[in-house]
DNA sequence: ATGAAAGCGCTAACAC
DNA sequence: GTGTTAGCGCTTTCAT
């Protein structure tokens, strides 16, 4: 196992230059049974070209670097990066992930050493981030550069919409109070500001809260309840208010309506079901990759339009 | 920037050999001040090893690749690996993550590719990974390969003994339907049911239960309640069976008892609140990490006990 | 105490 | 059409 180049050359009774050019795209280059016999040779030895050798040999790595989001590692996330390591892995390119919290020096280590062909992010780097990729010049993604559309603005608007349409008035906004969990949030809460300013409305209020029944209870306390209408950060804030109510009689929608964002599973038991919205992932996922090939210099021509990639999930909380 | 191992040589006026010497640990060798000198250029000029060419010459990278289970285990998850990644920094190693979902042929492709130090996983590797890892000959490494104790059985007990201590009798196990995303459920069942053997008591039952509350109300169905104590696969599995046992007009604890898993921040927000087992993810990174370490031929010797990583969470629905 | 040389596996330019 | 050659950056004998 762990066959060579050199290897693959000597089975099918060519150079090893014939190789890398059928392997790698050219073998229209060569007589068609000369490929054939490459191709034959690569597949019986389980030959797969060395990333080092390559990598070396290129100046850059086929490894793309996926920077994860300090954020609930959910399905959903999950499943994003899975397809993308599935579509760059067509592409010939490797995607790895890697905790974006840790240490910017050990980044800076891990981009100097392998050479990446990219770096993405789902988040805005950091100015620390930034400022290693710009010195160690490696191609680097994030959202402000894979489109114009801030979808966080547009979530806060959409759960605005979903609101007044809802025939209420007075709005809040219901942050995750540990901020390392919410880094979108005050996109969000813009969002959700501008559409109360478009309809009139008065200015919104906002909240952090818990993940703990007694803790989103007293966020409760500090809204005039009834008569609010929530946007939450994420299901999980929305499911916390909603058994906070529960627990001090409010009744939902009645004296206190709720929307969430994510349709987490979870969100599927609430009682009455929660409206949410539901982010596409796996579209995001596919815009996102698409734009990172092309950047790459691989891949089709970024599309024009933003993918619609959040829909309203109807249910009873509004 | 990206600075060479012959670049740092020039400017410290020495050999490239000299300077790979003296930056793998080998300093004594040579006279402090010409040593001194390596590590001034090589701070200088923001040197850092290339990955590709290391791997090239020695065979084998340094990067431990870590597969993810494809399992919400709430946001612990990353607290993991970003201590992992640490950790492993700090012995030279980079960690790399990377979805265990994604088709092992991918797999293959990137083991053969990058020629990693080692394959980790949180969860026994599939027959197929195992395959893979085998005839790549890489260094793999599993809980069962970590530890003699079968956690998962482990905990299947745990959950019994709690349910037993609170006077139960008839004890059933809920799995979680889709059976992607519940890698651990039938060890756990085996535990469950040793204990309900070593008391004496009849068979467990068992369900699927989806998170959906019209099918968990429809699984509570196919169970002989009132009188049934369920222990959950995770806290979703109970919140889902929670919920429709209120819909059910079912009263928690008397009617049916519930213990959960994995201590999730929702099961905060349940009324009543869940009776869990939390499993301490920075201990058993820690355990983790310190076998890869020595199995590497870095680190500390093994530990001798199985660090104490499971423990219960005091709720009301037993 | 330090340096010279060789070679890991690969691919691109060029020769034939 | 196909092979030869050179060299990417590194580490490791082996000389000196």
């Amino acid at each position: 196992m762990n066959a060579t180049s050199s290897d693959v050359a000597k089975h099918a009774g060519v150079s090893r230059a014939t190789v890398s050019q059928v392997l790698n795209g050219y073998a229209e280059r060569f007589a068609p049974e000369t490929a054939a016999k490459v191709f034959a040779s690569a597949a019986e030895l389980g030959y797969e070209p060395s990333a080092a050798g390559r990598a070396l040999r290129r100046g850059s790595s086929d490894f793309v670097v996926a920077l994860l989001p300090h954020t609930t590692f959910g399905g959903n996330l999950q499943d994003l990066f899975e397809q993308m390591t599935v579509t760059l892995a067509d592409h010939g390119y490797t995607l790895v992930l890697r905790m974006a919290g840790s240490a910017a020096s050990t980044l800076d280590k891990m981009i100097a050493g392998m050479k990446p062909a990219a770096v993405f992010s789902l988040t805005p780097f950091t100015d620390d981030e930034r400022a290693v990729l710009d010195r160690r010049n490696v191609l680097a993604i994030d959202p402000p550069s894979v489109s114009q559309v801030d979808y966080n603005r547009a979530i806060g608007r959409m759960q605005g919409a979903a609101l007044v349409e809802g025939g209420h008035t007075r709005l809040a906004y219901a942050h995750l109070r540990d901020e390392r969990h919410d880094p979108f949030g005050f996109a969000r809460e813009e969002g959700l500001r501008e559409v109360a300013r478009e309809h009139g409305l008065p200015d919104v209020q906002v909240v952090d809260v818990s993940i703990d029944l007694d803790r989103a209870s007293a966020s409760l306390g500090e809204l005039a309840v009834p008569g609010v209408a929530i946007a939450c950060y994420n299901d999980d804030v929305a499911m916390a208010l909603l058994a906070a109510a529960r627990v001090r009689g409010l009744e939902v929608p009645r004296d206190l309506a709720l929307i969430g964002m994510d349709r987490t599973d979870l969100s599927r038991i609430a009682v009455p079901r929660l409206t949410t919205i539901e982010y596409d992932m796996v579209a995001a996922a596919g815009a996102g990759t698409a734009s990172l090939l092309q950047a790459l210099g691989a891949g089709a021509p970024r599309p024009t339009a933003a993918p619609a990639v959040l829909s309203l999930i109807a249910g009873e909380t509004i």
